[in-house]
DNA sequence: CGCTTTTGACCTGCGC
DNA sequence: GCGCAGGTCAAAAGCG
């Protein structure tokens, strides 16, 4: 007997083609049980059979039909959602490894940047160990690990030392840390000036003649320049709110800007050396230029992190790529190719300003990163760098860089080693991008939207400006700019 | 009363 | 040496 007209047959291959392959006996007990009870199992190809009248029970067969046609409804759902995870599975997975392929290609070249420098670095340096002399010498060989864009911790505090021996006073080490490190104006001696500034004006020009070997290292000093980073941002509000508290201690009319310029100082820590300029922009006043200098000494909030890591590192770098350079002049193809290959549209480095500045610009089209996803740009990969993994990378507060960056410096490395400085330009990038989003509101709505459509919503964790990517610093790392 | 802002004076570096 | 410009100080005023 042939229970399976045509009809049976066709459906039992189509099913069975639609079925996963763990699926299949129960198909084939679907497809028996329906060759043996027909009517219960018909598809609606059969319903004009059933309802013929002849049936002894219509309501009966009524209900078994529905269900038979929800049950064939239900695994053509089942075989489509299956077939769409296949689809999501193999994109995600063509996704990921394009984006390996990538980070693997954008750290295989900062690599062969960062070695080059180093390279160059260590030949100039055994170069001056070679032909310098006498006491200067010994000061030539850590100033190489600081030309390379160390902190300058080690240095101040041996400075700090010299000078009040209160160097162990955390509100006042990193004072003079950050002041030392290059303003053009306060010379190690005069930053200590500047920490005791307050309670006395007249500078001290004593401990300045401590030794000879510190006055070289005031001149080389002098010849450094603070980094500083400044974001360009479009804002109705005095201010960018960024998370820290500050106190304005001075307003200035700068040449050629008919609004002012308005100075303020971190007031979360007693002591914090982080200070910043404000000032509209004179083509467009709807723009607010924040130009931020120096790094906190103090734990931040999280609000507060995701700018001042990119501040600082953003600083660090420009020190690292700055000090590569055997005169401590800038090397702007070394920052060209370690910042802006991630933003170029939006990040712009100065060398020429008194300053070595880095400008985030973002003022522009709000979200660069995504809209030009395949410009040659290394599109700053959130979604390759999972968005939970930021508070891990923003766990290293700079308090600690700061703190400890002057102790790597004077005990050999004794913390755990840092990321292979090649990371560092691509955290480094992330923390721009971080500070952007910190800073623009727009900016975290559309990375929100875009994150959520990347990821598929299977990551939650709001940026919100605080995705931070301080990575722990680099060998390099100045953590005092 | 304590903190913040304002604002004129002062300091410093740089160019001429 | 002088003037300019950027940056900072600190007394006075403002504010909650």
């Amino acid at each position: 007997m042939n229970f399976f007209p045509a009809d049976d047959k066709s459906r039992v291959l189509l099913d069975s083609k639609l079925a996963s392959r763990n699926r299949s006996p129960t198909k084939l007990d679907f497809n028996v049980n329906t060759g043996l009870n027909l009517l219960t199992t018909n598809s609606s190809s059969d319903q004009s059979m059933v309802d013929d009248g002849v049936s002894p029970n219509p309501e009966d067969k009524r209900a078994k039909n529905e269900r038979a046609v929800l049950q064939a409804e239900l695994e053509r759902l089942k075989s489509e959602n299956l077939r769409l995870k296949d689809m999501l599975n193999q994109v995600t997975s063509n996704y990921q490894a394009l984006q390996m392929h990538l980070a693997t290609l954008i750290q295989t070249q900062k690599a062969a940047d960062v070695a080059d420098q180093i390279e160059e670095k260590s030949a100039s340096a055994q170069e001056k160990v070679r032909h310098g002399g006498g006491c200067n010498t010994n000061k030539l060989v850590p100033r190489q690990f600081m030309d390379l864009g160390l902190a300058t911790n080690a240095d101040t505090d041996d400075l700090s030392m010299s000078s009040d021996g209160r160097s162990g006073e955390l509100s006042r080490s990193p004072v003079t840390t950050g002041e030392v490190a290059s303003s053009k104006r306060h010379s190690p001696d005069q930053a200590s000036n500047w920490s005791s500034n307050n309670n006395n004006k007249v500078p001290k020009l004593g401990s300045s003649s401590s030794s000879s070997s510190a006055k070289d290292a005031d001149q080389t000093e002098s010849t450094m320049r603070k980094a500083r980073v400044s974001v360009r941002a479009r804002s109705e509000a005095p201010m960018i709110t960024d998370g820290c508290q500050w106190r304005k201690y001075g307003q200035k009319m700068a040449k050629g800007n008919p609004c002012p310029r308005a100075y303020y100082r971190c007031t979360m820590a007693a002591g914090c050396p982080v200070r910043k300029q404000v000032q509209r922009c004179a083509e467009d006043k709807t723009i607010l230029i924040t130009t931020y200098e120096g790094n906190h000494n103090h734990p931040l909030p999280p609000a507060a992190m995701a700018m001042a890591s990119t501040t600082s590192s953003a600083a660090r770098m420009l020190l690292s790529g700055s000090m590569s350079s055997a005169d401590g002049l800038m090397n702007p193809n070394f920052l060209a190719r370690t910042l802006l290959p991630c933003s170029s549209s939006m990040a712009t480095i100065s060398a020429s300003a008194p300053f070595p500045t880095v400008t985030l610009d973002l003022t522009q089209t709000p979200n660069p990163l995504f809209q030009r996803p395949a410009a040659g740009h290394f599109p700053i990969s959130f979604a390759a760098t999972p968005p939970q993994s930021f508070p891990q990378i923003f766990g290293h507060a700079l308090y600690n860089q700061s703190k400890f960056s002057g102790l790597q410096m004077s005990k050999d490395m004794e913390a755990p080693p840092p990321p292979p400085a090649l990371q560092n330009p691509l955290a480094d990038t992330l923390s721009a991008a971080s500070a952007a989003i910190a800073s623009d509101p727009n900016f975290i709505a559309a990375l929100a939207t875009a994150m959520t459509s990347l990821i598929g919503g299977s990551h939650h964790q709001k940026e919100n400006g605080n995705g931070n990517s301080n990575v722990d610093n680099n060998t390099t790392s100045n953590s005092q700019q």
